[in-house]
DNA sequence: TGTGTTTTGTGCGATACGGTACACAAATAC
DNA sequence: GTATTTGTGTACCGTATCGCACAAAACACA
């Protein structure tokens, strides 16, 4: 993991090619799309730019590389969570804006990927366990941040604040199945309307 | 599709030395565990105990025996709910014995597979439409089974069955997602039962 | 300019994969 | 009993896969 910025002084050998962050990044729209199992080490190198040694001395074997992707994808994902879940607003307008946001994101053409994590590494739980505990860190950070939000919010406490982010992941749960689904973002818009009072009530 | 039992005149050729429904059980095992691209044609054929060309003649190639066993564990799985949901007893206590079912089958051990449509149709959805058709339709069957029941209890109209319906739903697709994940029944119980009242407010 | 260090890119090797051809076996129809 | 139909099992083909070896390239430092 180096840093892109010039500002650190530049290391002893022949300089990289390429930008850490932007290499994860395309390489998430293939994972994203075919799934871990199904996306080729040739695909993921060519959507990269560069060869597969590269990404092989750079970021390991393919699983490696997959738990890099979905880590830097979970943790922007989680900095966007509670971003949006510190704004302004009732907490019915952020967690509003929450699903209004991850619902773009999910359904994005061409392909409505979903969520990486509920899309593609919950199938490889059971044979890869180091990706499930990878996905399991996320899940729990997202309902952490959701946990907070409804603590500091002025709801009773009678559904207790855990009890409400559970509830709160779970809708974000379906609709990234959904969506992965080819269900249609003004379909989910709606569910997540008529959820959000539930949730806050 | 043939017949298991012998009521029906016996074909022309020689018999197949299995039975249709059994290879689809043993098949589903291996698609549950290991999704629908990481698991190969050489351990389906092992799995249901015969040869990859006798697969292929029954079954069509790898997607079409895969749509197959969705196909028959849905529909089973629909028959399930079906039957739990025009049992005895007010709308909260069949509803908890769906989602009491659902756990056990979700976190079975050893693989806690969760549920196929969600642990493994998904992925494949953006690269494989027929998958993810038949997911739809499986997704839709599940919803308007719930949604019977909502209408045929005494609960207000306020929360529309459908919308209710939804709300039941999700909460399975998070079971589902959760318990492949490696989440404990135990905790998946008291998360049901803690959604329960909620969806029947 | 020379030396050490790190990355790049071509190319390879071993394996596993999906799918099928073909000969043999087992049953029925006539 | 012979022909026909259908399923089984071995063996195979072409391809795609992952992961790496190796030499050339591009840099820092002396």
């Amino acid at each position: 993991m180096r840093n892109s910025t010039e500002t650190t002084k530049r290391p002893r050998g022949r300089p990289r090619a390429f930008i850490t962050d932007e290499v994860l990044d395309r390489v998430r729209t293939v994972f994203l799309k075919k799934g871990f199992a199904a996306a080729s080490v040739d695909e993921l190198a060519a959507a990269a730019g560069l060869n597969r040694p590269s990404l092989y001395a750079a970021f390991g074997d393919k699983e490696q590389l997959y738990i890099h992707t979905l880590r830097f994808y979970g943790q922007k994902s989680v900095e966007g969570l509670d971003a949006v879940l510190a704004g302004t607003g009732t907490i019915e307008q952020r967690l509003s804006k929450v699903y209004k946001l991850a619902i773009d994101l999910y359904t994005a053409p061409p392909h409505r990927p979903g969520c990486m994590i509920v899309g593609t590494a919950a199938v490889e739980s059971p044979t890869h366990p180091k990706i499930a505990a990878v996905a399991n860190e996320l899940l729990v950070a997202i309902e952490k941040s959701l946990e907070r939000a409804f603590a500091a919010s002025d709801l009773s406490r009678e559904p207790s604040p855990a009890a409400r982010a559970r509830m709160a992941g779970a809708i974000m749960h379906s609709i990234a199945i959904r969506a992965r689904l080819g269900a249609k973002a003004a379909d989910l818009r709606t569910f997540a309307a008529s959820m959000v009072p539930v949730i806050c009530r």
